[in-house]
DNA sequence: CATCGCATAGTCCATTTCGACTATACGAAA
DNA sequence: TTTCGTATAGTCGAAATGGACTATGCGATG
């Protein structure tokens, strides 16, 4: 994996904007709004000047031209170089071919769990998996009005990715939940159901 | 969602440590390597003593006492308070019963995929199936281990999660894959293959 | 006709994060 | 005996991030 200088995904999302046509930071803020980016890539002011800035030392970007419209600041309009449109399909290209270390939050508390009775648990898990179901569905409408509005399926790939995958996490929460239920994985102390051998610090007590 | 003040996962796993035991901040990173930990959340050294800070000013853990060994640094021996241990299991609770809205890399660039053509699409996409299908195979290869172990299932609840969505990633990948084939995303253009409606750009331009 | 809210366009700065660096101890190898 | 690698324990500074703030224009609404 290369060591990118620039390794924010908003540079990316701005490049593949930039590659459509130049635009000062605003518009590509209110374009990538119009386009659900949001939803895929963190979006917010502070970082997109500073990550605009960073394209520009990197020379990915150039200023194209600067402008003002009545007293609001100055605009400042900006094109890809060739570098910048190299550097974009590269690294693009490298995000579909090769997985990255991501450190998602959910599974980091998994491996927590001990810490957790198992009857609260199962409170918790029916819950996510009641947030989950809603995220689901409106995703699910979501797509459909898109398709509705005759859009090719491929503007759609990264919505049915996510929902496979949140499916895919319904049924683990299910057969965990089930797991649990069932005994397997617990047992009886002082009238209590327990985790068999609840929490690392009892490895090394014994 | 609850606005967090100590708000990263490495504290967390500090906490976590130090409820079984009061350490000082190299103690917790040796024991978090051990365990495993650094797999499901990113460890590093400055993040962890900055960490400790926000902690401590959180009055969420405290000095206990304070040695040193021949000429090294002097070792700070932290343990929580009992604001601490209720701010640690409420935390993790929240962790587990809601989702938190993340932002992992591969969707943001499939949302992108239109800027890459059909046939280069699939072959990056066969990289990718096979890095997860290592992936898979190493993780799978880990659990048995630890089972064979004797170690009880909860403490692989995490691994056997991350392998369920990897498999989950691989058959979403391949069905992908099957439907760029069968040609219905794609249509010809001057000889060559090309999605259909390929980059947003075109809309505009019609 | 005043003002309320939203769109426009961006700045500022306190934290966080990350990686590189410092510095000692200590056993094994050359 | 020097030197090399590794474990111990932590500091430092550049860069990224997030959220609050500034300031104007402009249409709708009471």
């Amino acid at each position: 994996m290369i060591k990118r200088k620039v390794n924010n995904m908003l540079a990316l999302a701005v490049l593949s904007l930039l590659h459509e046509k130049p635009m000062h930071p605003y518009e590509i803020s209110a374009t990538m709004k119009q386009r659900g980016i949001p939803d895929v890539i963190k979006l917010n002011n502070g970082s997109l000047y500073s990550t605009v800035e960073s394209l520009l030392k990197q020379k990915w970007i150039v200023p194209l031209q600067t402008e003002r419209e009545g007293k609001h600041p100055e605009r400042t309009i900006y094109s890809p170089t060739d570098a910048g449109r190299e550097g974009f399909h590269e690294w693009l290209r490298e995000l579909i071919y090769s997985p990255v270390k991501e450190y998602p939050h959910f599974p980091a508390a998994l491996s927590l769990i001990g810490h957790i009775a198992p009857q609260e648990t199962i409170q918790l898990f029916h819950q996510r998996i009641g947030y989950i179901q809603k995220d689901i569905v409106e995703r699910r409408a979501g797509i459909e009005l898109v398709l509705a509005k005759g859009l090719a399926r491929i503007f759609i790939a990264e919505s049915q990715f996510i929902v496979h995958q949140l499916e895919s996490e319904l049924n683990w929460l299910q057969s965990f939940v089930r797991d649990i239920k069932d005994g397997s994985m617990t047992e009886l102390q002082d009238g209590e159901q327990v985790w068999k051998y609840s929490v690392p610090v009892f490895e090394d007590e014994l």
